[in-house]
DNA sequence: CCCCTTTGATACGCCTGCGTATGGATACGC
DNA sequence: GCGTATCCATACGCAGGCGTATCAAAGGGG
């Protein structure tokens, strides 16, 4: 039982409770251990808070993106990226992100909500420029087909039936590959 | 002091909170009461917050697109959409919907956010429709269309030097406006 | 004019989560 | 093998929110 554990604990509730689900007691409780030993890795609960956005930003962030950003290959790295976000694995999994959007009043998950967005543009933006769009029209580009993948990944979170993922996919090529 | 009165402050605590602000003691502070007003209204808190569902899913699923829907030229009708989302008026408005994908684990929340997209995506769908589109690319394009806008939105919340809303417009338009 | 309904204020008990104090266990250095 | 430090369990006080009970103040109908 670690500091790291916790952590990850952490991570886990914010992703099906958000902010409000990091507490202490239920958090011992499915670990199995009391809040004794919470206390004897944090100070209180805000640093487990802070320790857990930051576990979330650097896993998504630029060290999520490491394995896709390597792909040389502009438009091999965009069809990676696209398969990844349709199959729901794990660099653009929503659950995080999207409890996180029910706390933006927090500056904390604020802050980590733009890291990750900002660093997924940044690397969108770059392919699409190596593709041979204009800086300015890559950064457009990048912007509209991030956006419509978190979008389309929102609406799937809240449907009774969700489409299947193959259509998921030809909706997602439309606006991911370049016109 | 009338039980509306206390369903629309519980939806100005959902956009800011989510379902988790809806607490009795907090709103009657904020209303100049005591909750011993609130239980002369309602059972209970859950009562309240199925009430504010109720309202929000009311004042933006269909009612809230009917002066839209009112407008017989589709192309006029997609530019009046287009131009409400990005000047973050109202229909579109996204704090409590974005709020409620927080609370997506909620039964009653996730229901009333699909209510609501699925009245926008009908809408959409039949307008692109009669621009011309079969009808199942009008339903792929308007999924499209409205997962960029959602998105579009989502990254301008988190997002501390959101882009101006000409910007914004364009982008929009690029997905909008049919091909 | 009086009664009764509606509205809301006050006060209470309960639950749950936070943080602290204290003590015990285990493991590691010497 | 004996401290000593780390990890964790137990127990406590505190705060805030929910729900209930009780009562007071109108205000409208008979």
């Amino acid at each position: 039982m670690s500091a790291q554990d916790w952590a990850r604990a952490a991570v886990r509730a914010i992703a099906d409770g958000g902010l409000a689900a990091v507490a202490v007691e239920p958090l011992a409780r499915t670990l199995g251990v009391t809040k004794g030993s919470f206390y004897a890795h944090y100070r209180n609960r805000d640093e487990l808070v802070t320790a857990a956005l930051a576990e979330w930003t650097r896993s998504h962030g630029d060290e999520g993106l490491a394995e896709f950003a390597a792909i040389s290959d502009p438009a091999q790295r965009l069809r990676e990226l696209l398969s990844a976000v349709v199959h729901a694995v794990r660099p653009l999994a929503p659950s995080v992100h999207l409890s996180l959007l029910g706390d933006r009043n927090d500056p904390r998950a604020r802050d980590a909500v733009h890291r990750v967005n900002r660093a997924r543009l940044e690397l969108l933006t770059r392919t699409y420029g190596e593709l041979g769009l204009p800086p300015d029209r890559a950064a457009t580009r990048a912007r509209i087909a991030y956006a419509a993948i978190l979008g389309l990944v929102h609406l799937a979170q809240t449907d009774p039936h969700p489409p299947e993922a193959a259509h998921l996919a030809d909706e997602a090529a439309a606006v991911f590959l370049p016109a």
